[in-house]
DNA sequence: AGCCGTCTGTGATCGTCATCACACACGGAC
DNA sequence: GTCCGTGTGTGATGACGATCACAGACGGCT
């Protein structure tokens, strides 16, 4: 069981942007989409590949009671869009960009062609996969079994490591997010995420304010993600 | 959203058999492992990729409070082990063969050879793991969101799906699990599935014997997985 | 037949988390 | 400045499911 990740950035080993744009840019199309743009939605019958450049999309799939769950948030070099162009069953989530963001677009045929006639292209779409494969266990296992406030530490951790302190010092993780995009990355309400972070605050580990959460002792967060 | 899957027999789309076969033995090494042996431990740094032949194989994880979850289940074609190779971080899981099993065994780099040389093995193998991305990315989806009643209809309509009706009259299909093996497969307890399982056979959807159940009408079993 | 281990079925209790329901704090628009 | 929208903090309640605890049923073995 590895660490959970909400991919904000790029995962090690991911394909970097150059990568992505000199393997896919070749053959598809680039251009720019708005904040809130779909690039497709879930269920969809569209099969083209989407490889981000710069910005961000995240991906979302509706749960039953109407409430929505972010599966993954695709950052700069990440791939989206090849599983429904690979088993032709459809989108299984919607991709909506969060920000202003550059992609390449190419269509699934073109995609498996591309792969086809590029052994470099296949095995960095074959990496991408096994991660984002092993990321989706790694949360069915999380959620299956663990407590919300095990999973509150672990993405909070997660998030604090990819945001390499830009207060100074080194020994404080700034985190900017809402309580309600973190409720929706653990699939967990956002009462019960800010009863978690209230907790995490009286106990002197984070500080929290509008939209912005300061892990002060990682440590000790590292600690609630493990034994709780 | 699509029917979640456990994996008894190669989903639609996966390599054949025969083509594991032709694809991977030709650079690997074929043997036969016997019931409850392990091929991999989770976290072990191993890195070998192996094809299922004939036979069956259990992907298992441990969970937090040492109870074990299903997280698939191999057979004849499917492709295991590919994760730990491609992302060199270690295996997600235990594999464990469920009854005498017929494997392929290829080394981590000679399986990145194999696909590097060869693209239409490439193909298969995104196939393969875009296939068990979206069960998996399903299952989270479920997991987070379903109670366990829709989760046992669920599982159960799959289950039939996949064991063609042996008892002749076509209306009837027989499952063959006990209910402990049911509930790690549904990341539920025992007691919770058998409870839904009593409810069901109280509406005169299912019967249930020792270790079988026996579906009699399949349509108000995909009436309770979607409504519930 | 008799025994024992596995599997099943169910009650009771209890903890976690979702849901509903507010109050307050901050920031931008006017 | 005031208003309003968004984000935060927390109480009360209830439902779902985990846990503990048994009893009974079936099948294999000797």
């Amino acid at each position: 069981m590895t660490q959970m990740s909400t991919g904000i950035v790029p995962a090690a080993g991911a394909p970097s942007p150059h990568t992505v744009a000199a393997l896919l840019g070749a053959r598809g199309h680039r251009r720019t989409v708005m904040t809130g743009e779909v690039l497709f939605h879930e269920g969809d019958m569209s099969n083209s590949v989407f490889g981000c450049v710069s910005g961000r999309v995240r991906l979302i799939v509706a749960g039953a009671a109407g409430r929505e769950l972010v599966l993954a948030v695709c950052g700069p070099g990440d791939i989206f869009g090849d599983v429904a162009a690979l088993d032709g069953r459809g989108r299984s989530a919607t991709a909506v960009a969060m920000e202003p963001t550059e992609i390449v677009e190419l269509s699934g045929a073109d995609y498996i062609d591309a792969v086809r006639a590029d052994p470099e292209l296949a095995l960095a779409a074959l990496r991408s996969l096994a991660g984002r494969l092993r990321r989706a266990n790694d949360r069915i296992c999380a959620g299956e079994t663990e407590p919300v406030a095990k999973r509150v530490a672990r993405v909070l951790l997660d998030l604090a490591q990819r945001c390499p302190s830009p207060s100074g010092d080194g020994s404080v993780w700034v985190v900017s997010i809402n309580q309600t995009d973190l409720a929706e990355m653990l699939g967990a309400t956002r009462e019960a995420t800010a009863r978690v972070l209230a907790d995490l605050r009286r106990a002197g580990v984070i500080t929290t304010a509008r939209s912005r959460t300061v892990v002060h002792d990682r440590d000790a967060l590292v600690a609630h993600a493990r034994r709780c």
